[in-house]
DNA sequence: GGCAAGTGCAACCCAAAGGGTTACAATCCC
DNA sequence: GGGATTGTAACCCTTTGGGTTGCACTTGCC
């Protein structure tokens, strides 16, 4: 598999950028149209507040995408912060046979 | 894309039927090993609990597997809860080439 | 039968996080 | 200048993840 060796981009980037932005709608307009709260929505696209799964059905809906095009996007971006926020997962050792064996 | 139609399985029963059960290790005995408490473990696999970001890092390096895989099976689970639990979200309208126009 | 282990779960405590509203200050754009 | 947009702070509420402790039930084993 990929090893994500940079933060990925969080879904509120891509919002703004890509869609936000080349349509000219503003940030009131769209929180009006997904039916949140502007304050939702900034915190979003600031990159302060996380894609929840109503609020990737409600953006899938609005930009004619899924659901979980929002939903990875935020998976990656959440994943990535809790493999470098803390370490003491990587304590977790492996079940091996090995373990089985001293476990019977 | 593929719409789920039925409920997708929850991680806990994943980690219950394909691992604990024929590994023959105990909740109790898991929990330590992943270095969560006894109720965290419990709830997850009882569903009443999800798998974190954090969690899903503890339980890819005990079964050597990928945290994505454990991110998926819970993303996929809450999206289908969310799908269900509410249909405020179909109110939303989707931005269209009209809709920009009238919004000009 | 009887005990220890495993387990679900409730009760409590904490902290974080999502969502809403209101309000204010800074900006941007006629 | 003046209205619209926007980031944010302050508050409030609810949910939820996580920890600990304790209790009751079930199961396995001697």
């Amino acid at each position: 598999m990929r090893k994500m060796k940079r933060q990925p981009v969080h879904p509120g980037k891509i919002i703004q950028e890509d869609y936000l932005a080349p349509l000219s709608i503003t940030i009131k307009d769209m929180a009006s149209n997904l039916g949140v709260s502007r304050k939702t929505l900034s915190k979003i696209i600031n990159e302060r507040g996380s894609v929840t799964p109503d609020m990737a059905l409600r953006l899938s809906r609005a930009f004619n995408s899924t659901p979980d095009l929002w939903l990875n996007l935020q998976k990656n971006y959440d994943l990535w912060q809790a493999e470098h926020s803390s370490k003491s997962w990587q304590m977790v050792k492996p079940i091996s046979p090995q373990m089985l064996h001293s476990l019977g």
